[in-house]
DNA sequence: TTGAAAGCGCTAACAG
DNA sequence: CTGTTAGCGCTTTCAA
């Protein structure tokens, strides 16, 4: 092999046994039609030589790159690192590479990604919006060549595009509960941006929550937020300034379920002697501050499964029906909701 | 464009407005043979019709893929998803996409990475070592091909591959000093394997700062552990079972650290008050947990660009000599070690 | 100023 | 059983 040749080649093979390059072809997929003996050499040779086919080549041929692209708002988050691995094992398995990039939480940047992971031909995207997404033409293209394209956590179009989420509303729903069952009564709830899915649904659940527990709901104590740590402690700052403040909180994600327990903790208020607090985080962060955070800890990695399976599900099965997946989460109960 | 066509070619392009492909391909280029007007309307209708070339095509043709492989220990700690956001950012500055994989940890998935991403025709790798990995055969194919390829953080063949480390030696001298400053003289130090660069230099460290206080090296307050968060906390545990236990300890990396306070506050004790306690972490996960950590705080992101540059470097200046950039950390005094 | 042809690595239809 | 050819999308000689 000639130096500066990092690969080689069926040509290579070719040359070196003296024959045609199909034969070669041929001999390494094992197509009946080439007699053993030479199948037999072709493969020996191919295995010394470190031979693999050349995927460029490949997917040139057959319009297939075998990638999948993941975009997500961040990367160093936790939550949707555990999902990046979840898509990856799924992925692993049939062979499949992913290409991830973040939007940082921009729509601009959201756009750029969608439009560079075409350029690069992945074969389909799987998505959670950024925070600031709410207009959705950047996928148009997506849906109307029939490319793959899974959503997860924060979706839309769920009529179009199959989506993974968590049972939100009941979630929700069970915090609110569990707050009321352990004595509380003036619970606040620090919200996301309103044209998320998933600020929706925390919050009907928080309504619906009180209503069954026979409280009235009171704006002053559903908060909003953009879910950046600064935003969330000043939200959390505006429930604490209230003249009668909460005596419990629940935030909408990790980052303001931390900021919220920073800010809680920075006034000199007790957790949950003074302010009981709930997050929907995952399992680790939960168990690593103090105290130990009771939260919906969600499914994280099972997401990540879920949406590669519905990824491959359109692969495989093009024509069918956007399917959404629902996966259930747990309310873990520790320490900060329980006086 | 015909249905199911998910890109357009230069054929298409060429079809559409009766020139050739060469022509086309010329004109998109901005050659100066091609008449201004051809040019304009060939350049027109390209981005009409959304023309990108497709990089599989290019790839084969120049053999250059613009992709780089990052292998990692995981993919959910934030010290890695961090380093790999700066490796993405210089990255993308310079029109490459990375290609991510993790190893779990275990040497046997590192083979397999390294080898499934060359597969994949990477141009390149930024590979840092799982905790297993004691021998460095799988890297030699790189090695011997001129295949470009950066450590950082765990690293081998110095002399051979460019790196990316931070001075552990001095940051684990200012720990053992910054305790002793406070009053602290029973020092324990949580280890990992051996073999592991990063675990040797902070031993190293941890006794020329011992050696500089004028305290004898005790070899019972010096255990290892595998780094996973099971055997550091049994690690902690033996620490805290001597009949002298330590009255401050340090741990290599976050997960260490991590687990070594909730052992210490499992058996009721209180940092600082009875042990001192601090870690190798980020920023991030210092301040969330309680008591705040003293840490050294790893340049985390900055790692990741110095590392993607010295990977470029590699690709801009295939012979220049391997170089190694040592980051300085900080020890960022907060509540858990100072009395 | 433009077109034709070759070649990057591979497979598959078509010929022997 | 094996070789030849064409073509996936692109750039780049070489010819005109």
């Amino acid at each position: 092999m000639e130096k500066g040749k990092r690969h080689i080649s069926l040509k290579d093979l070719a040359l070196e046994i003296g024959v045609s390059i199909s034969t070669v072809s041929r001999a390494l997929n094992n197509h009946p039609d080439i007699s053993p003996e030479v199948t037999r050499r072709i493969q020996k040779l191919a295995a010394e030589m470190n031979y693999t086919p050349n995927p460029l080549a490949m997917g040139l041929l057959k319009q297939a790159t075998r990638m999948i692209g993941v975009i997500v708002p961040d990367l160093v988050t936790h939550f949707y690192s555990s999902i990046i691995s979840g898509i990856e094992e799924v992925a692993e398995e049939k062979g499949y590479y992913i290409l991830i990039a973040s939007s940082n939480e921009t729509l601009k940047k959201e756009i750029i990604s969608v439009r560079n992971m075409l350029n690069t031909r992945v074969e389909g995207l799987i998505v959670c919006l950024s925070q600031e997404t709410k207009s959705y033409e950047h996928f148009d293209r997506l849906i109307k060549n029939d490319i793959p394209l899974v959503f997860f956590d924060r979706v839309c179009r769920i009529n179009e595009v199959p989506s993974v989420v968590v049972n939100n509303v009941d979630a929700a729903k069970k915090i609110t509960r569990h707050f009321y069952k352990n004595g509380f009564r003036r619970i606040g709830y620090i919200a996301g941006p309103n044209h998320l899915n998933i600020s929706q649904e925390r919050a009907e659940g928080y309504l619906s929550g009180l209503q069954s527990c026979g409280i009235e709901f009171n704006p002053e104590l559903l908060v909003q937020c953009n879910m950046s740590s600064k935003d969330a402690t000043r939200a959390t700052g505006r429930l604490l300034d209230l003249p009668q403040k909460p005596d419990a909180i629940f935030g909408i994600n990790d980052t303001v379920a931390f900021a919220a327990m920073k800010e809680i903790k920075r006034r000199g208020l007790r957790i949950p002697e003074d302010i009981a607090l709930v997050g929907f985080t995952d399992e680790f962060h939960a168990t690593v501050v103090d105290p130990p955070l009771t939260s919906i800890t969600h499914p994280t990695f099972e997401i990540g499964q879920a949406a590669a399976r519905l990824f491959f599900n359109q692969i495989e099965n093009p024509e069918s029906e956007p399917e959404q997946v629902v996966l259930n989460t747990k309310l873990v109960v520790r320490k900060s909701s329980v006086k």
